[in-house]
DNA sequence: ATCGCGCAAAGTGTCGACACATTGGAGTGG
DNA sequence: CCACTCCAATGTGTCGACACTTTGCGCGAT
C-alpha cells in the first residue's frame, strides 16, 4: 500500500537538496502552468526514483488528491507529466500505475545516452574553459571521498551532479534537458547497480581518466571514455537486476 | 486571428494520410489517457507544424473548447501536451501562445539530431536486413520523383518518411520516438528550408549516397553521410529564415 | 468444486461554476 | 498632452459533481 510514506524523505539530509536540485534541473521553466501539479509531480517522481513507489504500484488520483489536500484536477495533470517522463503508465479509463521497464528498453535508452554523452564530450572539449573543467575536477573529488567512505548514496548523487555539470558545460541546453530526462527514467536502476562490489572504485577510475582527457583536450579519448562510462553503467544494471518479461 | 482554419486541411490529399501517420508515429501508445485531448492536440499540432498557427499566436482555451465542442478540461490537457513538445508555451496564469524558436535553439536541436542519426546509421548497418534496406530504396525513389516534379510538399513528407523508416530500422524504438519528437519541433522550419533553390537536388544526391552506403554496409561512410544530411538541413534553415532575437 | 453471470463498488474523464490573476482602457490629476 | 490609477473584461487554475467504464466479488448453475 505504501501509506503516506510518499512525502517522507530518507537518506542523508545534505544530499536532499542536491537530489532535488539535480532531479529537476531538466524541468526548470518547463514546469507547465500549475505549480500545484508540479509539486505533486515532484513528490511522486522522487518517490518513484528512490523506489518507495515500486514498479507496478497503482496510483489512485482520489487518494492522492486527499493526500495533497487538493482536487483531482492537478493530480491528473501531475500523472500525465509523470507519464511523459515514462515513470507512470496512464491507460485510458484504467488505473494508472508506476511503470516498469524491460531490460531491452533500458538498453535502448543506454544506446541513446552513450551517443549523447559522446556528443557532450565533443562539445565540452571544444567549448569549455579551463576553469569550467576545474569544476568537474571538484565533483570528481567528491566522488573520490564517497568511494573512500563506501557511501553509495553519496556517490550516486554526486555522480549525477558530475554528469549534469558535464552536460551543462557542453553549452547545449536542449542536450542538457534531454539527458536529464533520460536520467530521470534510469535513476531507479542506476542506483541499484552502484551497489555491486567493486563498482565504485571502477567508476571512480573512469571519472579520473575522463577529467584528465578533458584537461588535456584529448577529443577522441574524451569521447571514448565518456561513452564507455555509460556502457559500464549499463552492464552493471544488466548484472544486478531481475527484470520484467521483455514485452511491451 | 486565424479563424476556424485550424481544422482545414491543405496540400495534396494523398499526402494527408502520410502526414498524419508520420507526425504522430512518435506518440503512439503515449496518447495519454484522454483520446479527446489527443484529438485536439493532434489538430493543433498539425496547424502549428504547417504554419497555419504562426509563432506567437495566442491560443484561447475557451475558444478552443467551443470550437471542438467540449469543455476546457481536455483543451487544457492538449495545451500541456503541446507544451511538452515545445510547440506551445503555457506561462502560469497567462495566455498560452504558439512558441517561437531562436536560431540558437534550432542549432542545439540539430546537434542532437546529427548525433542521433549517426547512431541510427550505426545500428542500421549492424542490424538491418537487405530487404529492409530495399525499403529505404523505395522511399528514395519517391524522393527522386518528387524532386523531378519539383514537388516540395511531397518531397518534404516523403523525406520525413525516409528518416522515420531509417529510425525504425535501427531497431531502437526509444530512439525512434525521440527522433520523432525532435522532428515534430523542427518540421515547421524544415519545410521552409526545402524551398531554397537547388536544395532538393542536393538533398536527393545525399540520400542516394546514403542508401548506397547502407547497401554496401559501409559503416563509417553511412554515419558520415547521415550526419552531414542533418547538417545540410540546418544550414538551409540558417540561410532561409529570419529569426527571433536570440534570447530565452 | 468450478465456471460464468450479473451487480455493486470504485475510479476515471468530462463538465460547468467559481475565485483569483492579468490586461487593457477609461478616467483623473498633474 | 502625458502619466498614473482604478476598474471592468477577459481568461486561467481549481473545485465538486456527474455519467460512464472497469473491476472484483458473490451467487447460482453445471
Amino acid at each position: 500500500m505504501v501509506p503516506d510514506a510518499i512525502t517522507a524523505s530518507n537518506g542523508r539530509a545534505d544530499l536532499g537538496q542536491l537530489r532535488q536540485e539535480l532531479l529537476f534541473s531538466a524541468l526548470r521553466g518547463v514546469e507547465g502552468s500549475s505549480s500545484l501539479a508540479f509539486a505533486i509531480f515532484r513528490e511522486l517522481a522522487i518517490g518513484i526514483v528512490e523506489g518507495r513507489l515500486p514498479p507496478g504500484h497503482e496510483v489512485n488520483s482520489a487518494d492522492l488528491a486527499r493526500q495533497f489536500d487538493t482536487s483531482r484536477t492537478p493530480v491528473r495533470e501531475a500523472l500525465l507529466m509523470l507519464e511523459r517522463e515514462s515513470l507512470v503508465v496512464v491507460p485510458p479509463r484504467r488505473r494508472p500505475y508506476v511503470s516498469d521497464v524491460a531490460l531491452s528498453q533500458v538498453r535502448e535508452i543506454y544506446e541513446i545516452r552513450a551517443s549523447l554523452y559522446g556528443l557532450v564530450a565533443e562539445l565540452l572539449v571544444a567549448r569549455a574553459t579551463d576553469e569550467q573543467i576545474a569544476r568537474l575536477h571538484e565533483w570528481q573529488g567528491k566522488l573520490a571521498a564517497d568511494a573512500e567512505a563506501g557511501d553509495v548514496d553519496g556517490y550516486f548523487w554526486h555522480n549525477v551532479g558530475f554528469r549534469n555539470t558535464e552536460a551543462s558545460l557542453s553549452g547545449n541546453r536542449e542536450l542538457q534537458r534531454r539527458l536529464s530526462a533520460l536520467g530521470l527514467q534510469m535513476h531507479r536502476f542506476r542506483h541499484l547497480s552502484l551497489s555491486l562490489p567493486g563498482r565504485l572504485a571502477n567508476s571512480l577510475a573512469d571519472h579520473e581518466r575522463l577529467v584528465r582527457a578533458y584537461a588535456e583536450r584529448d577529443l577522441s579519448m574524451a569521447i571514448a571514455i565518456s561513452r564507455s562510462l555509460v556502457w559500464r553503467g549499463y552492464h552493471a544494471i544488466e548484472r544486478s537486476g531481475r527484470w520484467l518479461a521483455d514485452e511491451r
